[in-house]
RNA sequence: GGCGAGUUGGCGGAGUGGUGACGCAGCGGAUUGCAAAUCCGUGUACAGGAGUUCGAUUCUCCUACUCGCCUCCA
């Protein structure tokens, strides 16, 4: 058996992997508050710990793991789409609004995750559905002295935590000097957070010993993997973004809440995502939702494999040309492995992926297996990382047309032509052809067309849009022109392929 | 200011105390009427400095640079 390798955030070292139960390993993976779509970046834990559950059920059984994953659907954004949603004259009270919301967004969050091929969690809890037992434990920690009640609030105390600050490397001293944190009258030291806090009449709130209010953002993840995990399980993770205060703050409840367990074993977290080296934000320009590529017709396969292309725990740059290659990488292997059975997976992969899931690693041996013609062990391969599935295809095949008149009519041309040796006319159909998005091979053998596939009109405005101008005028240039060939159908695009051929068959096939 | 990550050939990106992945691009060749596709071949890369060592890209320290987090954004 692979002995897996991962590297821990709370010791800062690369360790062997030993499950706290080897018939139920258990994980947790912080998962997104429901206010909108997805962008990009948050696509990339889930991808992370989609091919980390894929790795331990290979190695521990496929029903001896346990993958949670949860959806907060309480938080400010939220309820501020609702409230402007209800002042536009939405019907239904305000709760009502905020549950239209987060259904919504959990509906989007499935799909999109669904297109990069992450499986469904086991469990997908949401916040709203454990606000008793969120209260329950700051009553706990509130009588173990870790938390008090002010002015309606919870707050944990920090001060009666003595490792808090352990996970992220900081201190509370630090920390307070750094002087980012929110100073407010009822808090007894700076840094303490808040577990509950009031909520007016405007916002949502349950009832609770301190009042009418709403849980603070860390209380959910401790409340709902202790309820679906225990006190102790094996790996939690998230965007290392998460790692302060989320986590730190997670650590502290929990831990104070049920001492002596330890909580998380294993932290993973996994490095930012940038988009063409630059931080992914909304001011630079650069800042797309996972829906916002797969509607450009950018497969989610391809999305997967340009992730796995870099270690989670570096920082991943978003470009075009990954995607570029990516995407003919795929259709390469996908003709290699079309129709092939999966063989075994290759050793040398399970080595890479159980190496602190080398993925990088993992696919150079997928390219190995690939140069070697073993399509078996490449598909078998390949779905532990869970590329060159069957239902993740689709976007690889090509229409089927017939395309045999075409050909014979460059055939006839072409005996002609090597009688006259004036080719012209064979180049000319050639050229028309290629525009149509038909690849010509010519050999003695003969003439074989072959459909390929060619981008939508959408696709390539997108990318002349994304391209910064000052940066990279070239490109900017290269795209709208050929957007505009497109639209003048002087190149095939996904829309106007059928007329293109169309128009071929009136010029050659008469 | 505090904390952390990183710097590998044209590009992307693994890995290793001593025979220098892998992919893409490039170049050369085969093939082709020319191409395309395919196949074969091809690369004096490890930010800089010091140290440890028989030997370092790989370990330690320092410097430079890049990036991220500390703002309920993964």
């Amino acid at each position: 058996m692979a002995e897996i390798r991962l590297t821990n955030t709370r010791t800062r070292k690369l360790e062997d992997f030993e499950p706290i139960d080897p018939s139920d390993v258990r994980l947790y993976l912080c998962g997104p508050t429901v206010y909108d779509r997805a962008h990009l970046g948050n696509a990339r834990p889930v991808v992370v710990f989609d091919v980390l559950v894929r790795l331990l059920r290979h190695v521990y059984g496929a029903d001896h793991v346990t993958y949670v994953r949860n959806f907060t659907d309480v938080d400010d954004k939220i309820n501020a789409t609702a409230a402007s949603r209800k002042a536009a004259g939405a019907a239904g009270t305000l709760e009502d609004l905020i549950r239209e919301r987060t259904e919504e967004t959990i509906g989007w969050y499935h799909a999109d995750m669904d297109a990069l091929g992450a499986a469904r969690p086991d469990h997908e809890p949401r916040a709203t559905a454990y606000i008793g037992q969120m209260i329950a434990m700051c009553e706990d920690l509130i009588a173990k002295g870790h938390a008090y009640a002010a002015e309606g609030h919870v707050l944990f105390s920090v001060e009666s935590y003595k490792d808090y600050g352990r996970l992220s490397g900081r201190s509370v001293e630090d920390m307070i000097a750094g002087a980012r944190v929110e100073v407010a009258p009822y808090k007894r030291n700076p840094m303490d957070f808040v577990l509950w806090k009031p909520s007016s009449d405007e916002l949502p709130g349950w009832d609770s010993p301190w009042g009418r209010g709403r849980p603070g953002w860390h209380i959910e993840c401790s409340a709902m993997s202790y309820e679906l995990l225990g006190p102790s399980f094996d790996i939690h993770g998230g965007g290392n973004d998460l790692m302060f205060p989320h986590h730190e703050n997670e650590i502290a409840q929990s831990c104070c809440a049920h001492p002596g367990s330890g909580f998380a074993n294993v932290w993973l977290h996994n490095e930012m995502l940038q988009v063409e080296g630059r931080k992914m934000s909304k001011s630079l320009g650069n800042f797309f939702t996972v829906r916002d590529l797969l509607d450009q017709g950018i497969p989610g396969e391809v999305i997967r494999m340009v992730f796995l292309g870099t270690h989670y725990r570096k920082p991943m740059d978003w470009t075009e040309a990954k995607r570029e290659e990516a995407e003919k990488t795929l259709r390469k292997w996908r003709a290699l492995t079309d129709g092939a059975a999966p063989g075994t997976v290759s050793p040398a992969v399970l080595s890479a992926l159980s190496d602190d899931l080398n993925t990088a690693g993992a696919i150079a041996e997928l390219h190995k297996l690939a140069a070697a013609g073993d399509a078996a062990g490449l598909k078998a391969s390949a779905a532990m990382i869970g590329l060159l599935e069957d239902a993740m295809g689709g976007w690889a095949e090509t229409a089927e047309v017939d395309l045999s008149a075409y050909a014979d009519a460059l055939a006839a041309i072409r005996a002609q032509a090597m009688e006259t040796k004036d080719f012209a006319a064979v180049d000319a159909m050639k050229k028309d052809l290629v525009a149509a998005g038909i690849e010509v091979r010519m050999s003695k053998a003969g003439i074989e067309l072959k459909l390929m596939p060619v981008e939508s009109i959408n696709s390539v405005l997108a990318k002349s849009l994304n391209r910064n101008a000052a940066d990279d005028a070239d490109e900017a240039e290269f795209w709208s022109d050929l957007a505009e060939r497109m639209k003048a159908n002087q190149q095939a695009s996904q829309e106007n392929q059928p007329e293109m051929l169309e128009a071929l068959a009136e010029k050659y096939l008469k």
